[in-house]
DNA sequence: ATGGCTTATTGTATAAGA
């Protein structure tokens, strides 16, 4: 089982690289964040003929999550129960013996912000919920746009981003109290290259000269660690013309 | 590196992303 993440950045300008991609990498699952547009646009009919069913929560112009997967998606929840929030960032869904769950963690704009504080205000939130969905599901994968570099190999230049959001000591904190449910950072559970990164700015030619983060993640729970067996970044995606700014991070299970 | 890009919006400049 296949399983991967994607935030999009708008999947009305997208979906010909999600279906290109869909096609060339065979994942079960894809979540993907940013699809920036309400139910009603959202490229069902498209998936399906590609043989992918999906679930969905959006809102115009931001935000937006969505899973799509090649077996039969249920129990479907959307958003954090008991969290009042206006902004469509988490969707989740049992596939196979497995729960699933997508997340869109909030950038925070800065640290002096009220966007800030809202981050770590969701990141609390989601730790909550994840605690008793744990108990319920322990077999759970939550896959996402983190917006957190977990560690100075994450970031490019660790000095140049001091003071700035991704890489903050609370959003690292709240990382690993993350960890601290019985979850795992897949990817690391492998051998990777250095200066493995998910997100490049648009700006600065930050592509060509891999002034990048790894932001996106897939954190497996304690029962499914023994059934990964590989985690990378494919970086194909980011090549291509008119790109998102992430690129997939994938995570191969055994059944 | 302090925004040089990209996206969406009842747009023609602004907000937000990361």
């Amino acid at each position: 089982m296949k399983f991967a993440t994607w935030n999009v950045n708008s999947l009305n300008v997208r979906l010909p690289h999600v279906l290109d991609w869909l096609k060339a990498a065979q994942p079960d699952v894809l979540c993907l964040q940013e699809t920036k547009q309400e139910d009603g646009k959202f490229p069902y009919t498209a998936l399906k003929e590609a043989g992918y069913e999906a679930v969905h929560i959006g809102q115009k112009t931001y935000n937006g999550v969505a899973i799509l997967s090649r077996h039969p998606l249920t129990n479907v929840q959307r958003n954090i129960p008991g969290f009042a929030d206006d902004q469509q960032r988490v969707i989740a869904a049992d596939i196979g013996d497995v729960r699933v769950v997508c997340a869109y963690i909030p950038n925070g704009q800065a640290l002096d912000s009220e966007k800030y504080q809202y981050k770590l205000r969701w990141l609390d939130a989601l730790h909550d919920w994840l605690k008793a969905e744990l108990l319920a599901h322990p077999r759970l994968l939550l896959l996402g746009d983190y917006n957190i570099a977990p560690e100075d190999r994450d970031c490019h230049d660790p000095a140049a981003w001091v003071g700035q959001v991704l890489v903050s000591p609370p959003e690292r904190e709240a990382f690993r109290q993350l960890i601290q449910l019985g979850l795992h950072d897949s990817f690391r559970l492998f051998d990777q290259p250095e200066k493995s990164f998910s997100w490049w700015d648009y700006r600065m030619a930050g592509f060509r000269r891999d002034l990048g983060m790894r932001i996106d993640h897939i954190l497996v729970s304690d029962a499914l660690r023994s059934r990964c067996a590989e985690a990378y970044i494919d970086k194909a995606p980011r090549k291509l013309e008119r790109p998102s700014d992430h690129t997939p991070v994938v995570l191969q299970l055994i059944p």
